[in-house]
DNA sequence: GACCAAATTTTGAATGTCCAAAATTAAAGC
DNA sequence: GCTTTAATTTTGGACATTCAAAATTTGGTC
């Protein structure tokens, strides 16, 4: 029996929702659950005792959820299926990668297997997504390397934006107004807890001040030398 | 409230088997459409009543059912879809068009307006999918210019495959590998009632015979003289 | 005009998903 | 250790969609 739309919006909502609590024991709030999928928190209850009775998840009551090994495929599947439909609509299609999510949304349940690999053959096999997001492979495996964000990453040193961690739409072009895109080298110049910002030095040492909210949003790594002239 | 999948999918039926009777009164019988969807007579008048409530048809007890005008619109915007998608894949995809049916099913339902009208212009605004069936405006229009089949046209006389009319992949296989596809150009020799089959000379003058439940499914239209040479 | 077969509708029930509100449990403070 | 609060689960019910099987209607036939 192959998965609803809901079953793998539990899923995938419990596979993101996994960022949060050390290793080996982490489970998710049933409350956090039902907040992310906008359900009632008895909804949410009901349906993952549903999930752990078909083996793809692990619910201990009044604890939390996690997914098991199945779980976990099937989750990191929708979302390669989510980001290599978000990469197709903004390359292929010229959408703007601030309108793509909500209809990758829908999509993302309903594309074949033979349609997902002709748009993965078609975008090369892309290893991200129009928000750095990286796309899961065909056997559900993922290449996660840890990164910074303007928040943790070392002040006064140039640092290439990789992956910009909130899909609303907003939000994202804000992002795009100020070359803060993935690609996009930048620098942390100063951060100011009392404030709550962050200043910052982007393309064509434009200066400008963020809040710490959207700095976390905003992820980086350090510019590699290598790869200038 | 916007229309489920299963309301877009009793409205097709509806709309597709309207090809049966003469004009005005004309009433799909609910064994039909029970039978075109798959599921038990029951369900389809528990359905129908449904649908006659929210006014998107008209329900004639132990009659039959026809489309309401908004009804109609509906239909033929989902239809709109399913077409467009099937160009789409077959064209910018490159998938067979023998396998894009399926697939565009599913899409059909969960496409956005934006993205259709994206896929409208890339294609050209075209007016025929892949198997010459009209591409019906976003204002829900269809141009329906009525036509012959193999079954109806002159004997003797050049004319031009406009459509097939059958969707199963075996069915289109066959008509591919004898040139028979859309486009092509024809002539009927000769119809034979007793051995249920008609003699074409196709592509090349190649001779062939095939059943006359075949020869129904392919629509054609006299060889416009001003298109040669 | 009664009867039969075919089509259709009704009935009773199941599944998946959801909610609101009541009951329960866990955690934290005193 | 009791109490309050917040999180969670339970309960009872709703809605859309489906089925199988029983009941009904319709359209001929004799």
């Amino acid at each position: 029996m192959l998965p609803s739309s809901t079953v793998e919006n539990y899923l995938k909502a419990i596979y993101l929702g996994e960022g949060y609590l050390a290793e080996g024991q982490r489970l998710m709030p049933m409350g956090q659950l039902a907040a992310a999928l906008g359900v009632a928190p008895g909804t949410a209850t009901t349906m993952v005792k549903a999930l752990a009775e078909s083996g793809l998840v692990e619910y201990e009551p009044y604890n939390g959820v996690r997914l098991s090994a199945a779980g976990e495929k099937l989750a990191a599947l929708v979302l390669r299926r989510h980001r290599l439909i978000e990469l197709f609509l903004v390359r292929v299609m010229g959408l703007g990668w601030d309108e793509v999510h909500d209809e990758a949304e829908q999509l993302e349940h309903h594309v074949s297997d033979r349609l997902i690999e002709r748009i993965d053959e078609m975008l090369g096999r892309p290893e991200v997504d129009p928000h750095g997001d990286p796309i899961p492979g065909a056997d559900g495996r993922v290449a996660r390397h840890e990164s910074d964000t303007l928040l943790t990453c070392p002040l006064g040193e140039r640092v290439t934006v990789t992956r910009v961690t909130d899909q609303e739409a907003p939000f994202l072009r804000f992002i795009e107004q100020h070359h803060l895109m993935p690609g996009e080298s930048i620098e942390v110049e100063a951060r100011d807890e009392v404030s709550d910002s962050v200043r910052l030095k982007g393309r064509g040492n434009q200066r400008m001040t963020i809040g710490m909210r959207a700095a976390s949003k905003v992820r980086v790594s350090a510019s590699d030398a290598s790869s200038r002239g």
